[in-house]
DNA sequence: ATGCATGAGGC
DNA sequence: CCTCATGCATA
């Protein structure tokens, strides 16, 4: 059966919340503090609260912050450019990134055998041993047309700001998507491609669509919502038949030359990863999604499961005590990106070593930028007002609107949704054993 | 589902 | 040394 993982994320409670979760991160997404922005991405389930802090003492600091902001990397993106992506997003999946554009993907030569044959039995699958059954939703039947959804959507929400710099995902501001999510989700049956988008005109990025495809479908960039609704798609589907996140990944590789693992597939259904990301993977899940479909030997291949039985000459995952960790998160607190002095400091503090305390901030800091905000819920009450108490240094009261405009996600709809409570903390809560000797970490750290 | 890690690109 | 995309190893 489809376990808790599926309603886990509803889990959160609000009351928990420790105030200091707003602080975390501040440093590099500065703005948190302002409550109105109620931008939850992806309001529903993607949320995931729990995390491993929660023995923490602090508990709630670390993480929620650090769901709280969800792609904002899409800021930084101009950086990124190095995706690889081979498989094909011909025809059906508009890259609108300029970025995706140049990577364009070499297709690979799909083996295309494909029967037309839907098979979807909802068979236990057990690719990973893992059996599942697809009943979560009960339903599935939806899903129709999965390859449409980037087709159009409305111009307005995302009109690439030229100024942008981001090449893709640039504002889909907001109205637009996420009410039709609501609407989406409670009624499945409508056709969840559909809703969002509709209009036209969209912004074309020049991808490939210039050269032979600029037909209707201008390859754009989905908004948010559509991200949303197809990554929901996609779990609800992949449910249905009864596969395994790891099939799924297993399954890109075997279709079109491009694996992912377990993590990724699961990471791109509960939208965790950053917009852009989302957008370069949307093509090919976008593709499988059809070919399960159509192809009644998807079955078949995914049972002959991961080749990988091969020697993983891997890692060992250093476990970091609880103890360690709440004092990181409190290092966090203070200074998202501590200078290699202060990183040397805090490993010597912590008697840790110094590059697992660069990868731990690191971490941190990604973490922060993928997760999405838990939307506090309702009932937790006040929302605090935190904005300006105990902001890292490097954090500015304001920042926040700026980050979300620039991430693409604006607000959408949902202003009235609670999202974003900023809870009150006092830094002797937040610190409950404050800095270490010399550490000013905080201010500016030396 | 997620923590800790690796490695490619960048600056 | 950072950001990002990813994933093994684990909880």
């Amino acid at each position: 059966m489809y376990n808790q993982q599926t309603f886990q994320s509803f889990a959160h409670s609000s009351g928990l919340m420790e105030d200091t979760s707003c602080q975390y991160g501040m440093g590099s997404y500065p703005d948190l503090g302002n409550p109105h922005h109620s931008q939850s991405f992806f309001p529903f389930s993607t949320v995931t609260v729990k995390s491993d802090y929660g023995d923490l003492g602090v508990q709630g600091v670390g993480d929620c912050m650090a769901e709280a902001l969800p792609w904002d990397h899409l800021a930084q993106m101009d950086t990124t450019s190095q995706m690889i992506i081979h498989s094909d997003q011909q025809e059906r999946e508009p890259m609108t990134n300029p970025a995706d554009a140049e990577m364009d993907l070499k297709k690979e030569p799909e083996p295309e055998e494909g029967s037309p044959t839907a098979k979807l039995n909802p068979q236990p699958h057990n690719a990973m041993g893992a059996t599942y059954y697809a009943q979560a939703w009960g339903g599935g039947t939806f899903w129709s047309n999965p390859g449409t959804t980037a087709a159009n959507k409305p111009q307005a929400s995302v009109k690439p700001t030229p100024a942008q710099q981001f090449s893709q995902n640039q504002s889909p501001q907001g109205e637009s998507g996420i009410s039709s999510l609501d609407a989406n989700r409670s009624s499945t049956s409508t056709s969840p491609a559909s809703s969002v988008q509709t209009n036209s005109t969209p912004r074309s990025i020049s991808s490939r669509g210039s050269e032979g495809i600029c037909s209707d479908i201008e390859e754009e960039v989905p908004t948010s919502a559509e991200m949303e609704q197809f990554a929901k798609d996609l779990k609800h589907k992949r449910i249905t038949h009864g596969y395994t996140q790891a099939d799924v990944g297993f399954a890109l590789g075997q279709l079109y030359n491009k694996t992912f693992s377990q993590t990724t597939i699961c990471r791109f259904e509960s939208l965790q990863l950053s917009f852009k990301n989302m957008c370069k993977l949307k093509p090919l899940l976008d593709r499988w999604l059809r070919d399960v479909d159509r192809r009644e030997d998807m079955q078949e291949i995914i049972s002959r499961g991961p080749v990988l039985p091969q020697i993983q000459k891997r890692k060992h995952r250093t476990s970091i005590e609880n103890s360690v960790r709440r004092s990181l998160e409190n290092y966090f607190m203070h200074c998202s990106k501590p200078g290699a002095q202060e990183i040397s400091q805090i490993a010597r503090e912590l008697n840790m070593d110094k590059d697992v305390v660069r990868v731990w901030f690191c971490n941190r800091r990604q973490k922060g930028k993928r997760q999405v905000h838990p939307y506090l819920r309702e009932n937790g009450g006040e929302a605090y007002d935190v904005v300006q108490s105990l902001s890292p240094p490097n954090a500015g009261p304001f920042a926040l609107s700026q980050v979300m405009a620039s991430q693409g996600f604006a607000p959408t709809s949902l202003g009235s949704n609670p999202a974003l409570y900023m809870p009150a903390f006092h830094k002797s809560e937040v610190f409950p054993q404050a800095m270490p000797h010399g550490m000013s970490i905080g201010n500016h750290a030396t």
